[in-house]
DNA sequence: GTCATACTGAAAATGAATTTCATTTTCAAC
DNA sequence: GTTGAAAATGAAATTCATTTTCAGTATGAC
């Protein structure tokens, strides 16, 4: 269930790092919520990994940290994430909602194998420019769009001719 | 809420509504399926909306025919007619899932208003080639993408406005 | 340090999608 | 036309991710 990613560094800078929290907490204080220990922790978990975290993976990964950090509040997190735009929602369309970074990332999109779940990520401006260009032609102020492609990946489909030929 | 279709004919024809039930009859025997007079009915009354129907709504339809079919009838008939391509699945990304006739329809995607949820379809040739030249280049088979544009509709800005003016 | 306010997290609630199961219907073979 | 195995039906129950509640705890402005 590889889900990669092919832009930008490997792992984040601690620099970046400090960026995001930043962010993150003038946005907490700009709608008068507070600065948690548990809020950090999220975070920084979350920037650590380079996949799509459903609510459940990333709240699995932020219990080795802190295993009292509980999933109501991860799921709050990532909300809070996505407020400030550090984080994005990307639904693969199989009923569970993924998270990615945002932060300094390029505009992309995801193919997505259907039988193994895993996803490429792959950049495309002319997608950008159909939604300005729909938007216009039919009175929309548009604010986003979504594109994603759907199919078998080439590991899937050598397992299924293999397991044919068996 | 309405849920804009820009093409075909206002209603189907005799003519067509009974192809599309062929098409069905031929599926379920195809897959050792029988013939209902419920199953009849859900897709006649599917075919004479225009609309993306949500399994709740299309049921509430039905039952204005025929009181005594039950939810999961309606849910499972949608499937079936998912199968044998006359629905299609359309995700509007409000965790509700919809279907629309697939049945003798352009190609076409769906630009929705976040604020009244009503959306509009637009046609574009290039999304279809950009899944073909994605899915060429990182060895996917393709079968299918996913294309909406979100954003604020032309009725939803003028009564936000008028609504702040007041 | 005080205290109002927000946070936390376990548990409960929600709600759409799906499955179960007892009963009824279909349809191919006779 | 009857029969009977297989499938269909629909009410109810279940599933499962998401969201809310609430009682106890922590934060940070003063």
């Amino acid at each position: 269930m590889l889900q990669k990613r092919i832009d930008d560094q490997p792992t984040l800078s601690r620099q970046m790092v400090r960026e995001a929290q930043d962010i993150l907490h003038r946005h907490l204080k700009d709608v008068g919520l507070k600065q948690t220990a548990q809020r950090d922790t999220i975070l920084r978990t979350f920037l650590e990994t380079r996949d799509h975290l459903s609510t459940d993976e990333l709240h699995r990964l932020v219990q080795r940290k802190d295993a009292g950090i509980g999933y109501t509040t991860v799921y709050r997190t990532l909300k809070l994430l996505a407020e400030c735009g550090l984080a994005s929602e990307v639904a693969f369309h199989d009923g569970i909602a993924r998270y990615e970074h945002q932060y300094n990332r390029r505009s992309h999109h995801h193919m997505v194998c259907t039988s193994c779940g895993s996803s490429v990520e792959f950049f495309s401006q002319e997608v950008g420019q159909l939604e300005q260009e729909i938007g216009r032609k039919y009175h929309y102020l548009t604010t986003r769009h979504t594109f994603q492609i759907y199919g078998i990946c080439e590991d899937c489909r050598k397992k299924n001719q293999a397991s044919r030929t068996i």
